[in-house]
RNA sequence: GCCCCGAUAGUCUAGUGGCCUAGGAUAGUGCCCUGUCACGGCAUUGACGCGGGUCCGAAUCCCGCUCGGGGCGCCA
């Protein structure tokens, strides 16, 4: 009988098994040797002696064996508490060499981080890195959460549907995309998808009105711990429905994925945020709502005070805003004046002239040099009112004549404090972020940009504000907001041609430019389009803060590198230019 | 394009101008061991990313490069 390693239990005691795996760690005692036989369940021991013993001597780290032998209850004093089969054992009768292995070029470990390896060989190596334990529980759980949204979107109704990995290139709007030459087409290109997008909007043209997909998506833009080249989306539409569909849909993916996965409640509906209120309240449109901190705007009590430096700001219709939070995050360790010198950096990075911080000591304003808290003495319990803030917290404020400036500043200060404190009640909090303005102002062109992407549909009662105040209008966009990382996407799409059109224009697309790009998807609106929504979760993002994880690249079993390279096969490599010449009609130049 | 951090045996690390002939752990190799479980004991092989500079003297300081990581820009 075939058995997994980790599958040793009571039911196979005096049973003769076969396992399959890898020789993890080997201890030769002379007169008796022991295995311990893994494979992806978990970790089998296996005893090897007797007429065995000279045979198993040859074996070798990682060797891959397959062995037949008698499971055995071990004795009570032998019994391994830390191992999950570790009331069991193999007496090894038979052994097969399936391969030889050599040495690891690193250990092979469960011990976290003692001998973990540096992440570029585990990543040239990830055959061997996937063999650990962690690894091999990322994928699972990775695994299991798209299996569960399969099944989900399926007894809803949804069709998986594949949209083509060799799409037209329409740069002009959004991400840069991979580019691959067409051989029969000399000088012509496809693109890498940097998102189904269109195709799942043709897909609703058709009448196929529920599509979802777990899709891969490419985006050839420098990364970040939480973005890599290619990516994967859970992506959908649909046809007929609206905005609380959608979120109620996801929500309740959501509420089953982390009770049967996780085994956490989450509280339906979550929260919904307006973009603006997001931005006023925690300078972020994608706020970590673990933890308060709200920026407080205290312009008008400042007014009154006799801070000089402030006043000088407010006297040309600056604002002046103030978040508080306790200097005290548990484990007796406290903030220190050098963290907040740090934070007083950041402000700085981010823009501000300056942050001034204080604190509060038997209800009494604080700070270095004092002189601070006295030129605020006539205004303290306003302003520690209006903070809510008590003893042992610490009050930070800073004035700017440029709110958004202002508040983005604080938005990023917060995240770094509340990262720093990190004493959270809440393991994950989810949240919407709706009623996005449809356009950003560029703040160099000056141009306006879709603030999503060019396919959003605007509010109905704003699209009489597009000529004049286009800035004003509202996109039916929303975002879902996980522990402050945006983790997915919604919007009700545009599905009027001449609407299409003129969004596309607004954004600085000649007429020709526009039809060039997107004709086939203005030319499909004209022929019966639906009302059409849709949704994109981003999947390796979602289960690395699910896991509470930093980075994305180990719930991806071959990641790229921070500069694009792939380590487990070298790529991107060289083409010959005889090649690139013969096939493509391409020519390098140097 | 820019900013910041890092690079010491196969691996993980110690190291802050002379105590370094570079220390430890682990892996490897050889020998010993019948109850270990990251077995143990004894012995042993093995390293300062590359190039330049400062200095009497550089793993250590400086410059450049390469590689890796974090961030800004970018990511509709």
């Amino acid at each position: 009988m075939d058995v997994y390693c980790g599958d040793l239990s009571a039911e196979l005691v005096g049973k003769e098994i076969t396992l399959n795996g890898w020789c993890r760690y080997i201890r030769d005692h002379g007169g008796k040797l022991f295995v311990d036989l893994a494979d992806i369940t978990g970790i089998a021991q296996v005893v090897f002696d007797g007429p065995l013993l000279e045979q198993s001597k040859t074996l070798g780290r990682e060797y891959v064996i397959r062995i037949k032998g008698l499971v055995k209850e071990r004795d009570k004093e032998t019994i391994d508490e830390e191992n999950p089969t570790g009331k069991f054992e193999v007496i090894a009768k038979e052994l097969i060499i399936i391969n030889k292995a050599e040495t690891p070029p690193f250990e092979i470990t469960e011990e976290k981080g003692k001998f973990l390896a540096a992440e570029d060989l585990r990543l040239k190596y990830r055959y061997l890195d996937l063999r650990r334990k962690e690894m091999i529980n990322n994928i699972i759980f990775r695994d299991k959460i798209t299996k569960l949204a399969r099944q989900f979107f399926w007894k809803e109704g949804f069709l998986e549907l594949e949209t083509p990995m060799l799409v037209k290139d329409t740069y002009e709007t959004g991400a840069r995309p991979f580019i691959v030459p067409s051989r029969i087409k000399k000088g012509a290109f496809y693109s890498l998808p940097q998102s189904p997008q269109i195709y799942k909007q043709l897909i609703m043209v058709a009448g196929l009105d529920k599509y979802f997909q777990v899709a891969r998506a490419f985006r050839d833009e420098d990364q970040r711990e939480d973005r890599q080249p290619e990516f994967t989306q859970i992506d959908l539409e649909v046809s007929f429905k609206d905005e609380n569909y959608i979120m109620s849909l996801i929500e309740s993916l959501i509420e089953k994925i982390l009770k049967s996965i996780m085994d956490e409640d989450v509280k339906l509906p979550l929260k919904r945020l307006q973009y603006y209120e997001a931005i006023n309240r925690y300078g972020s449109d994608k706020p970590d709502l673990r933890y308060d901190y709200e920026i407080i705007d205290i312009t008008d009590t400042m007014k009154k005070s006799n801070y000089n430096t402030v006043k000088r700001v407010l006297e040309s219709n600056g604002k002046v805003k103030a978040i508080s939070f306790s200097a005290d995050f548990g484990k007796s360790e406290r903030i220190t004046k050098d963290f907040m010198l740090d934070v007083i950096e950041i402000a700085k990075a981010n823009g501000l002239k300056g942050l001034t911080w204080l604190f509060i000591e038997n209800g009494k304003l604080k700070s270095i040099p004092e002189a601070i808290a006295s030129s605020l003495l006539n205004i303290e319990n306003e302003l520690i009112s209006a903070l809510k803030a008590k003893n042992g917290d610490i009050i930070i404020f800073a004035a700017d004549l440029d709110d958004t400036l202002l508040l983005q500043a604080l938005g990023k200060i917060r995240k770094v404090i509340g990262d720093k404190i990190g004493k959270f009640n809440i393991k994950f909090s989810f949240l919407w972020v709706v009623d996005f303005p449809l356009f950003e102002v560029d703040s160099i062109t000056k141009k306006l940009k879709p603030s999503h992407n060019p396919f959003t549909a605007p509010f109905t009662e704003d699209i009489k504000l597009l000529e004049k105040e286009p800035e004003k209008v509202r996109g039916r966009q929303f975002d879902l907001v996980l522990n402050g990382n945006e983790i997915g996407g919604g919007a009700v799409r545009i599905n009027n041609a001449d609407l299409q059109l003129k969004i596309l224009k607004m954004i600085g697309m000649k007429e020709e430019e526009a039809l060039d790009a997107f004709g086939f998807l203005i030319n499909a609106l004209k022929f019966g389009a639906p009302e059409d929504i849709g949704f994109a979760i981003g999947l390796d993002r979602f289960v690395t803060i699910l896991k509470e994880k930093q980075s994305i690249r180990d719930f991806i079993l071959f990641p790229k590198t921070k500069s694009f390279d792939s380590p487990i096969d070298g790529s991107p490599t060289k083409i010959e230019d005889k090649r690139i010449l013969e096939d493509y009609k391409l020519k390098r130049i140097e």
